[in-house]
DNA sequence: AAATCATCCAACCGCTCGGTA
DNA sequence: CTACCGAGCGGTTGGATGATT
């Protein structure tokens, strides 16, 4: 399908904005809304393409915009974010108020990107192609898939103890082959897990939702209080934009999304989230 | 002081998706 | 069902600025 230009860009104005253009686009936005951003321009008297001036808007006129440098805070919440979510820009910014999806994502690749190789903290860079859970992209391309988070796929889940131990970890079976770590709650750094020692081979009927919360030795608490994390509830997340870029909560794969962000990414997963997470991933392939 | 290099970030580009005629 | 439009997304670019030589 050929599409028609987004803009006439024939005698439209380009590069950085005027504070006349600036004040322009605040006064007509405060009074008559930004319904029609192709209309818009003509409309206000701007010599823009409606583009140009959504983008002007949504990063750096809006009222809401917070400026200035990021907090340690922000810093670390953009972090952890992006292990959970990828190069989800949007998805970022909308757990961060006042900030763009632009800022975080300049942010993102000169301050934190270079901050983490500093640390020899590569953790985020190897996730990142490993836990883009919901990727829109990837699910809706012909040879999408659901990657895995530990790597394993399905016929390589093992049986898992009840109680997992981390004394034979290091054994090495291939390239996805990692260690691990338990702690006391239940829960598991995933960041190196030998998955053919704590995958078990699963009956799909065994699992439900409400089974999976309770056989993970995780409180239950953790998943119904929602004062205790800086997000939406799981019942009500919505997707961050109309186009599908956004978290969407789409059958099951929403509930890992929600669960993901609830245990605080994907180095605090229970294990059995974690295998039920890969076995649904696989099912998706 | 001038030249060069590195960094930052606003803005642009191409693409996808939902809505609609 | 198809074609198209408009909005929004992530990736990339290029000018401005600061640091270094």
């Amino acid at each position: 399908m050929v599409r028609a230009p987004c803009c006439e860009k024939m005698g439209l104005k380009r590069g950085p904005w005027t504070p006349e253009e600036d004040q322009i686009l605040i006064s007509y936005v405060q009074k008559y809304g930004h319904s029609n951003w192709r209309a818009l321009p003509k409309q206000a008297g701007l010599q823009r393409c409606g583009k140009s001036c959504r983008l002007r808007w949504v990063n750096y006129l809006r009222p809401d915009i917070k400026r200035g440098n990021f907090s340690e805070e922000e810093e670390e919440t953009i972090i952890k974010l992006h292990e959970i979510l990828g190069n989800r820009w949007s998805a970022i910014a909308s757990r961060l108020p006042g900030r763009t999806d632009n800022e975080i994502k300049n942010v993102w690749h000169t301050h934190l990107l270079k901050r983490l190789k500093q640390n020899g903290e590569s953790k985020s860079q190897q996730h990142m192609p490993d836990c883009h859970l919901n990727d829109n992209k990837l699910s809706q391309s012909a040879n999408s898939t659901i990657p895995s988070l530990s790597g394993c796929k399905s016929t390589e889940y093992a049986q898992m103890s009840p109680q997992p131990s981390s004394s034979d970890h290091s054994s090495v079976t291939d390239t996805s082959a990692t260690t691990s770590e338990t702690n006391n709650t239940g829960l598991i750094k995933v960041e190196n897990i030998d998955s053919s020692e704590i995958y078990p081979v699963i009956d799909e009927d065994f699992w439900s939702e409400a089974e999976m919360v309770e056989n993970s030795g995780m409180p239950t608490s953790n998943f119904l209080d929602d004062s205790q994390f800086p997000f939406p509830s799981p019942d009500t997340m919505e997707p961050a934009g109309c186009n599908g870029y956004g978290p969407k909560v789409d059958d099951n794969m929403g509930f890992w999304y929600n669960l993901f962000i609830k245990s605080g990414g994907i180095e605090e997963l229970p294990v059995q989230y974690l295998q039920r997470y890969n076995y649904l991933a696989d099912e998706r392939i």
